[in-house]
DNA sequence: GTTGAAAGACACCATCC
DNA sequence: GGATGGTGTCTTTCAAC
């Protein structure tokens, strides 16, 4: 399961998943095939669980992004999961220990979709929105 | 900045970013140089940020991730900063209003290890955590 | 694990509409 | 903005080691 080999293919392809299976076979010493053979097994065991993007979504018009705490009330944890699972803006959605249910990320285009957006979480439970600033990492 | 296809593009790269240009070009009925073109230009603009993969750390032997806030004391704000961008087992961590004064998600093997980095912490401010049970989206 | 060879797929570039 | 065609490169899948 520990392998430095296997750690290092992934740390490469976290920095750049569109490398070609050549330039990384070069970079972890091994031929070709054998790293072909290592991400296939990964894949196959759900280490990599996917190939994706980082997009910048203030570049698209998202301004504001927001981390939101909700405490779910009248035992309304299905519906909630349910609604939060079809926002196509909310980038992750934790369950949490702690006072709050979950903590969740949202990104929207300015405050005045940031009040909407609120407002459709009413129902649910009590909110407690913390804005992001910046990103250190 | 608005575009369609260029949506359909980034939300398919999201999906799977290592699809050759051949295959996302028949998807969003457009010859392959001009998808070439629009993601180079989506680079170029800093749209796309970088390609990477979703790694499953529990499967690495990561059993705990954990949400942290922290009040950083005694104006310890550039040292946190330092000391947390150095940390490989932190996957975001924000700037954000509120009382808190940085979010951050950090996976570790176990509880002693949980132990070990909150304490590691405690020079930088005071610390709130959330463990994190499970993933909605 | 390696190398080498084959077929097929792909990316890139120039050219053109 | 877009499409087409040619060239060189890469990936993949074998085989044998």
């Amino acid at each position: 399961m520990k392998d430095l080999i296997n750690e290092k293919i992934l740390n490469i392809l976290e920095m750049n998943s569109r490398i070609t299976i050549n330039e990384l076979s070069k970079q972890v010493n091994l031929s070709a095939p054998a790293v072909r053979e290592r991400i296939n097994k990964m894949e196959e065991q759900g280490i990599i669980k996917d190939y994706t993007i980082n997009i910048d979504y203030k570049k698209l018009g998202y301004d504001v992004e927001i981390l939101i705490e909700i405490i779910i009330k009248n035992n309304r944890y299905k519906d909630f999961k349910e609604f939060i699972s079809e926002q196509d803006n909310v980038e992750f959605c934790y369950r949490v220990s702690g006072e709050a249910c979950f903590v969740f990320k949202v990104r929207l285009e300015n405050m005045e979709a940031v009040e909407s957006f609120i407002d459709l979480l009413q129902p649910y439970g009590h909110t407690k929105s913390q804005f992001i600033f910046s990103s250190v990492i």
